[in-house]
DNA sequence: CGAGATAGTTTGACGCCTGAACTTATCGAC
DNA sequence: GTCGATAAGTTCAGGCGTCAAACTATCTCG
């Protein structure tokens, strides 16, 4: 729980960068009045506030606008693309991306580099993030621009207070400090890392680049190796108290059901995870499932039913407790989406309480598994933006 | 979700107003100088900031203050137990209950009812709420103070947006716009009416007045004919997008289990609900089936870990998505807590990702059946605590 | 070319916090 | 008993950031 601290002015202009700010990144193009008129301060406050953003490299002055009817034509202001970088790195069981991406957003590279992580040490893996953060470093400083934040995706549990990753079932790693370890391998400018679970991030990017309008409240699910949820709620992440929030692969959903590593009967993952309706569909790989379903196969729609049933008793609890919404098909679900989708409405149209007068939306995700490293770079560059005084005032 | 605005030196005040306020609330008897330094403000601001609490009746100066060594006395500051106070009702489906309470939470006035209120008419059941309201208003009449707002606590799903209350199964209400039924049957000051859930109240009760210390991020589960969650995370409420959070009576827990209303099969509430443990038990009611646990009926204890482990296999789904590091039993379940606490401990123990190395805290509820009405009555003080300027502006 | 409309800047005022000096109050030592 | 040390609370000038209003700049249309 952060204590809460004194305001003062200086707490006010931050408060009004940020606010400026935001409207100039959700209506590109938009002018310093239009700002005034979005954000309700005066044109006086936007002008000082703006100039101090453009003097900090955030704020890119494009010229007058273009404008039918009379008057003076404004000046357009957008998010600058020569501004502060993000750089995203996922640490993934059998891959390893990174991915760079200005203010907007926009990926300006990226790069997957398959590798099998799995129980490989700590130190390994941590030699290979750092020569593939360099590499997303040069191409920065060739294109001249800074790197203003990192953000790690991890597949397993991080302490938010302390950036720590608890748990790596899939990498068997546990208690790693993961920025420690890159401070000492890459020379690194003094931007901050954070370090965060794949899923919050994929959902994260699902929000801010899924190109969805008005969804800002829902529970992303990937279906990867294991099931991941993340939970956006008021356009923001909830990962939960210390950061373990979201953990929906073991959600009991068959007490008769299979045993689990966890020790539990009958867990989500052991019933709807990627595996198990490869098993069930009798389907060698993933691609071999979309051809069999694209045919009407039997076997291969009955195990899609099959998992979509069993993944809407696990997300109509969420939707129960959390009262959220939409559900977003992220990961390996995406691309079944169109099998998954209709019996999975049904399953949550029966169980949700408040379905009844409002139904619960189910959405496919635009971004495909990439979603974690981008959401791991545009959250750098979205702490920049969210709070453009702490920036400025680094430096 | 709250769209920002513009801060200027007003918002400054009264964020400031409500630190003041705040550390007033949590260490009675502090003085400026110790609120000054509490809070980072400096002495000067704290004295101009505290002369307007005064002014608005909310603080009370109560004289110098008791202290060994040298230097002069501070004024005892404490919240005023004059200023406005908190009114609360409760709709139970069989009584009706209404509470006053003061700044400080502490209770004033309290009364419940016994009313069978199961399918009566909103009519009949708000003249009753409006009679039961104006013996409070006498009350506070009488007593020389004001009442600064009102909480009703209702048993089903209220719209955070709109205040309405969409469904009470219970009572068999839909759509009830209580405030508006209120106001045009009780001489009401132009006090905020609030509307919320009972379980969130209770939850809310539990925070500010259980006793419990440093416990901020808990699940508060209330056992009563039906089975309700009150989530609180960071000392705050947290009841979903649109307010029906926190349902997790319909919880899958027995996938041959019996056949509940909803549709669903083993829903929670059909297995540690009330009901199934007395008839589990053999019980007729419940003060039999303490009775018969005190001397160790075998049938009784094995009702109860029965329940127990149900509730376990529900709430470590909550754990495993949320990351609460408690959960508080209450209602019911507060009675039940020497036999359910250890087979929920186990239950929670085994399923929940986190537990081997942060096991789940398992609480007893200080307030018994009366947390709702304590909570709604809290609430209304607690909404003037929170944000004094805006109840300083009303007036 | 001038009236009207819209964008952006300048200027003075106001509100609120800050820091330092000042007043008030109490204790302990001589 | 008085003096000095210590701490609480108040007063006041100063700074900062927003606001409102006046002013300048630019564009369209008649």
């Amino acid at each position: 729980m952060t204590q809460p601290r004194p305001a003062g002015q200086h707490t006010v202009r931050r408060h009004n960068s940020a606010l400026v700010l935001g409207a100039i990144a959700t209506a590109p193009g938009i002018s310093r009045a239009g700002v005034a008129a979005r954000t309700g301060l005066t044109k006086a406050t936007v002008s000082s506030l703006v100039d101090r953003l453009i003097g900090a490299g955030l704020v890119h002055d494009a010229g007058p606008e273009q404008r039918p009817g009379p008057g003076r034509r404004g000046t357009s202001l957008s998010l600058s693309p020569a501004g502060p970088h993000g750089l995203g790195v996922e640490i993934g069981v059998d891959y390893l991306a990174t991915c760079l991406v200005d203010l907007t957003g926009a990926v300006r590279h990226e790069r997957i580099r398959p590798v099998d992580n799995r129980f490989r040490p700590v130190a390994d893996v941590c030699t290979d993030v750092a020569a593939a953060l360099d590499e997303e470093l040069r191409e920065a400083a060739g294109a001249q621009v800074t790197v203003g934040g990192i953000g790690v995706a991890v597949p397993g549990l991080v302490e938010a207070s302390t950036g720590l990753l608890r748990r790596a079932p899939n990498l068997d790693w546990h208690d790693v400090d993961i920025p420690a370890e890159l401070r000492g391998r890459v020379s690194l400018p003094d931007a901050a890392i954070l370090v965060g679970n794949e899923a919050n991030f994929a959902a994260l990017a699902e929000l801010w680049t899924g190109g969805h309008d008005d969804l800002h409240d829902f529970v992303h699910v990937s279906g990867e190796i294991g099931i991941g949820a993340g939970i956006v709620i008021g356009a923001e992440l909830f990962s939960g108290v210390r950061g373990f929030g979201g953990e929906l692969g073991h959600f009991p959903v068959d007490s008769d059901g299979p045993h689990c590593p966890c020790g539990a009967r009958g867990c989500l993952e052991r019933l709807a995870g990627q595996d198990a309706i490869l098993e069930r569909a009798g389907a060698a790989d993933l691609d071999a499932l979309l051809d069999r379903l694209a045919t009407g196969d039997g076997a291969a729609t009955g195990a899609a039913r099959h998992a979509a049933a069993r993944l809407g008793i696990a997300l109509s609890s969420v939707v129960n407790l959390l009262d959220v919404p939409a559900v977003v098909l992220g990961g390996t679900y995406a691309r079944l989406y169109p099998w998954l989708a209709e019996p999975l409405r049904a399953e949550l149209g029966a169980r949700v309480l408040s379905a009844s007068w409002s139904p619960v939306g189910v959405v496919c995700s635009t971004l495909g598994t990439e979603a974690a490293v981008r959401g791991a770079a545009a959250s750098a560059v979205r702490a920049i933006v969210a709070d453009p005084d702490a920036f400025m005032d680094g430096r």
